[in-house]
DNA sequence: TAGGCCATCTGGTCCT
DNA sequence: AGGACCAGATGGCCTA
């Protein structure tokens, strides 16, 4: 991990707290693994309360309820959406792991990631294809079904120069026609990898 | 200080 | 109805 900030107190607590609603502030999920979620138990109170609320009559019940039960649906969205996240950056940081940076510990963007991803599959395809390719016409030799063109490549829609580097797939699999704004996409991570 | 990156909140939409 | 997914808004932190 780079030096960021790692987890900014999320901002609405305060506001929370006025409403009596607020859970501590959510520890970072420790790593991707673990479950532990915080349950979202701040609410579902609301039922318990009405119970309460029955002494008071009727009045204020509709309103105020409603309003009540709308934080604690949108409280327990957030903590799922803030999960859900979680969960994805722990994807992010796993596809981080198996991708080679230069230095080492060099974190990558989330954009950077992605893209450096795409690249590397690419490269790595374009690799096997070559050997592939070489295996296939020995197997020529021997017999007519021997290389591996069946296999899928996103190398299909890059640009078709030989020479390039793995990261100069500009080019994005969805789109061989490769807009300029698409380029820009998929264009290296600049200065990240190697000299 | 501006710009980049990030986490979080939020409302909308779609799906089960 | 409730959850998942998404995109926009907002604010904090960091670096050039």
């Amino acid at each position: 991990m780079l030096v960021k900030a790692e987890s900014p107190a999320p901002p609405a607590e305060d506001e929370l707290l006025l409403l009596g609603l607020a859970s501590p502030a959510p520890s970072l999920p420790s790593s991707a693994g673990d479950e532990e979620e915080e349950e979202d138990d701040d609410e579902e109170e609301e039922e318990g309360e009405e119970e309460a609320g029955k002494r008071r009559p009727g009045r204020c019940r509709t309103a105020e309820a409603a309003q009540r039960l709308k934080r604690s649906r949108r409280l327990k969205a957030n903590n799922r959406e803030r999960n859900r996240m979680h969960h994805l950056n722990a994807a992010l940081d796993a596809l981080r792991d198996v991708l080679p940076t230069f230095p080492e510990d060099a974190k990558l963007t989330k954009i950077e990631t992605l893209r450096f991803a795409h690249n590397y599959i690419w490269a790595l395809t374009e690799t096997l294809r070559l050997a592939g390719g070489a295996a296939a016409a020995a197997a020529a030799r021997a017999g007519p079904d021997g290389g591996l063109e069946a296999s899928p490549s996103p190398a299909s829609s890059c640009s078709p120069a030989p020479s390039a580097s793995p990261y100069a797939c500009t080019l994005s699999p969805a789109s061989p026609d490769g807009s300029a704004s698409d380029a820009e996409h998929w264009a290296p991570p600049r200065g990240r990898f190697g000299p």
